[in-house]
RNA sequence: CGGGAUGUGGCGCAGCCCGGUUAGCGCACACGGCUGGGGGCCGUGGGGUCGCAGGUUCAAAUCCUGUCAUCCCGACCA
C-alpha cells in the first residue's frame, strides 16, 4: 500500500471540513459522534440520492415515509433483530420538561410525563414497516409492495467514526414484501447489482458482490448480499446491503395472505440500504494529498471558471469573454459555476477548488483575451493546459467522460493491485498484515472464521455469488465449496 | 464498556511537569495601503477566563477529585 489516506489521515480537516464537521452543539452535550453535513456535502449527497431514486422507480419502487419511534412491543416483535439492535437503542421514556424549582431558569424531566410505553428511536424500520404491512396486506393481489424510505436513524454505537459510524445518519431504506420466496430472492439481487452498478459507474468506485457469511449477516436476515470496496489504505468498506429476511418479519407481524387458492401463507421479505458512509468511501477512495476528488456525476458543479483581473473593467471584458461558453456548456448538459468573487484572489479560488474536488477548473485572465485561449485543468490527476478558446467546448466533454472513466479505472486497478490469493494460513497471515482482500478456501465453519478473525483481526467480506472452484480449507484442511474475500475492514 | 491520550478566541496549537505580572502564537476576521496567471505583502485593530463542577491554596489554565465530550487501540457495528 503506498498511501495511507484514511479517514483518519493527518489531512483529516483538509478532507472533510469543506462537506461535513462534527456537531459540536452544547457545553456537556451527549449528542456525542452526530455530523453536521455542510452545504457542498449535503449537495453530494442530494446526487446519490437523485440517481438512486430515478434507479428505484426504473425498477417499479416507491418512496414512502413511516414514523421515527418505535414503541417497545413492536422492535421487540423479531426476536434476532432486536436482539441484534438492542445494545444500541436511543430510548425514549418520557414527553415533557417542567421548569426546575430548585434551578430557576432551567428544565428538568417531568415525572409525571413517563411513557406507559417506552418508544425506540428507530436503529433500522422493519418492525414498524412490517406492523404497517399487517394492514395492508390480505391478498396475493396487494403484492408486491416495493417502498423505499429516505430517512435517519440512530444508533448508539460504542464508538464513533465520523462519516463510517455516526450516531445518527441518513440512508435510504427499502422493505418489500412478495408472495414467493423466488421473487424476494429475485429482488435481493436485484438490488445488490443496483447498487454495485450505482457505486462504480456513478460514484467510480469498484466494488465486489457476493454473500455475507452466517455471523456477519444482518440481524432477522436469512441471508445478505453485500457491496465491499477497497480503501486507499487497503482496508475494505462495506458499501451496501441488501437481505433476504424470508419470511422472518412476516411470523413475528403475522403478515399473511391468500393465495390464488385461497391457501394462507406469511409473506416473503426483503430491505436494503445504503447511507451517508458512501460519502466517506467516495472521500477515502479518491481522495488525495490536495484534498477531495470527485467524479464529474457525483459533483455539485462539474466546471469552475476563474476570471483573473484587476480592475472590475477587466472582469467585465473576461465575462463577456466567457459568457458564451458557460452558455454552451449549460446547453451540453454540463453545470459550471463562475466564480467571479470580487473578495477572493485567484490563486485562493485555485485552491478552494481543488479541495472541494471540482472535476474541471478553467482559468481565463487578459492574456487569454489577446490570444483567444483559455486554461483548462482536470482535478483528479492535477493537470492543466492552455487551449484556444474555440476547442474548449470539446475538450470540456472529453474530461467530463474522461475523468469520470479514470477514476472508476484507478479504482478498479487499485483493487486488482491488492488482491491476492492464499494457498497456506502462512501466506494468508502474510498477506492480510501487507492489507487488501486476500482470496482463500475456508471450510464454513464459524469457528474457522473466528479463529482467522481472532489471529489476523480479518473478516469474511464477502462470498462469491458462484461458488465454483472447490478446494481445502487454508485452515482446517477441510474441503471447501469456493474461495471467499477476506479483508481487515472498517 | 476496558486501556491510552486530549479539551486554552472561529480553526490549529504553545503554556501545565516545577501554581505567581495584563494567558501567548499561527491561520482566519475588521480597517488602510501596496498588490493581483497558484492559498499575496506591510501596518493597525477586535475577539478567549483556559470543557464543566467541586476541592487544595494567600494565589489555579497549571495540583487533586468527579463529570462530559472528542480522538486512538480493543470489544461491537452500515
Amino acid at each position: 500500500m503506498s498511501k495511507k489516506l484514511t479517514t483518519r489521515s493527518e489531512n483529516y480537516s483538509k478532507w472533510y471540513n469543506e462537506l461535513v464537521v462534527m456537531a459540536d452543539l452544547a457545553e456537556n452535550s451527549s449528542v456525542r459522534g452526530c455530523m453536521v453535513i455542510k452545504p457542498y456535502g449535503y449537495a453530494i449527497w442530494e446526487k446519490i440520492q437523485q440517481e438512486l431514486d430515478s434507479k428505484f422507480k426504473e425498477t417499479g419502487h416507491y418512496n414512502a415515509y413511516f414514523p421515527l419511534f418505535v414503541p417497545k412491543s413492536l422492535f421487540e416483535a423479531e426476536e434476532k433483530n432486536a436482539e441484534g439492535f438492542a445494545k444500541e437503542c436511543a430510548v425514549v421514556t418520557h414527553y415533557r420538561l417542567k421548569n426546575d424549582e430548585e434551578n430557576p431558569g432551567k428544565l428538568v424531566v417531568d415525572q409525571d410525563s413517563k411513557l406507559e410505553e417506552e418508544l425506540i428511536v428507530r436503529p433500522t424500520s422493519e418492525a414498524i414497516i412490517w406492523r404497517t404491512y399487517k394492514n395492508w396486506i390480505q391478498s396475493y393481489r396487494d403484492l408486491p409492495i416495493l417502498l423505499n424510505q429516505w430517512a435517519n436513524v440512530v444508533r448508539w454505537e460504542m464508538r464513533t467514526r465520523l462519516f463510517l459510524r455516526t450516531a445518527e445518519f441518513l440512508w435510504q431504506e427499502g422493505h418489500t414484501a412478495h408472495a414467493t420466496k423466488k421473487e424476494a430472492l429475485e429482488e435481493t439481487k436485484l438490488i445488490i447489482d443496483l447498487y454495485a452498478n450505482f457505486v462504480e459507474n456513478f460514484m467510480g468506485i469498484a466494488v465486489l458482490s457476493g454473500l455475507k457469511s452466517d455471523s456477519e449477516k444482518f440481524a432477522g436476515a436469512e441471508e445478505t448480499y453485500c457491496i465491499e470496496s477497497l480503501m486507499q489504505d487497503g482496508k475494505a468498506l462495506q458499501a451496501g446491503t441488501s437481505h433476504f429476511l424470508g419470511q422472518n418479519f412476516a411470523k413475528a407481524f403475522d403478515v399473511k395472505f391468500a393465495d390464488k387458492d385461497g391457501k394462507l401463507d406469511h409473506v416473503w421479505a426483503t430491505s436494503w440500504g445504503v447511507s451517508t458512509r458512501l460519502m466517506g468511501a467516495l472521500i477515502m477512495s479518491h481522495g488525495d494529498d490536495n484534498g477531495l476528488v470527485l467524479p464529474p456525476k457525483l459533483a455539485p458543479y462539474q466546471v469552475v471558471i476563474i476570471p483573473i483581473f484587476k480592475s472590475e473593467s477587466e472582469l467585465s471584458d473576461i465575462s463577456d469573454y466567457v459568457n458564451p461558453l458557460i452558455d454552451e456548456i449549460r446547453k451540453n448538459g454540463i453545470t459550471v459555476k463562475y466564480d467571479n468573487r470580487l473578495n477572493h484572489k485567484p490563486g485562493f479560488k485555485f485552491n478552494e477548488h481543488e479541495v472541494k474536488g471540482v472535476p474541471i477548473r478553467i482559468a481565463v485572465g487578459p492574456r487569454d483575451l489577446k490570444e483567444k485561449s483559455l486554461e483548462i485543468f482536470r482535478r483528479d490527476k492535477m493537470q492543466k493546459k492552455v487551449l484556444k478558446f474555440s476547442d474548449a467546448m470539446s475538450e470540456i466533454s472529453f474530461l467530463i467522460d474522461d475523468i469520470q472513466n479514470e477514476l472508476l479505472n484507478a479504482s478498479k486497478k487499485h483493487m486488482d493491485d491488492n488482491t491476492s490469493t492464499a494457498k497456506s494460513y502462512d501466506e494468508f497471515k502474510e498477506m492480510i498484515e501487507t492489507g487488501g482482500f486476500v482470496l482463500a478456501h475456508w471450510d464454513g465453519t464459524v469457528e474457522t472464521e473466528n479463529k482467522i478473525k481472532q489471529d489476523t483481526k480479518a473478516t469474511i467480506r464477502c462470498i462469491p455469488f458462484d461458488k465454483k472452484n472447490p478446494g481445502k480449507c487454508i485452515v482446517t484442511g477441510k474441503s471447501s465449496e469456493c474461495q471467499v474475500f477476506f479483508a481487515k475492514s472498517y
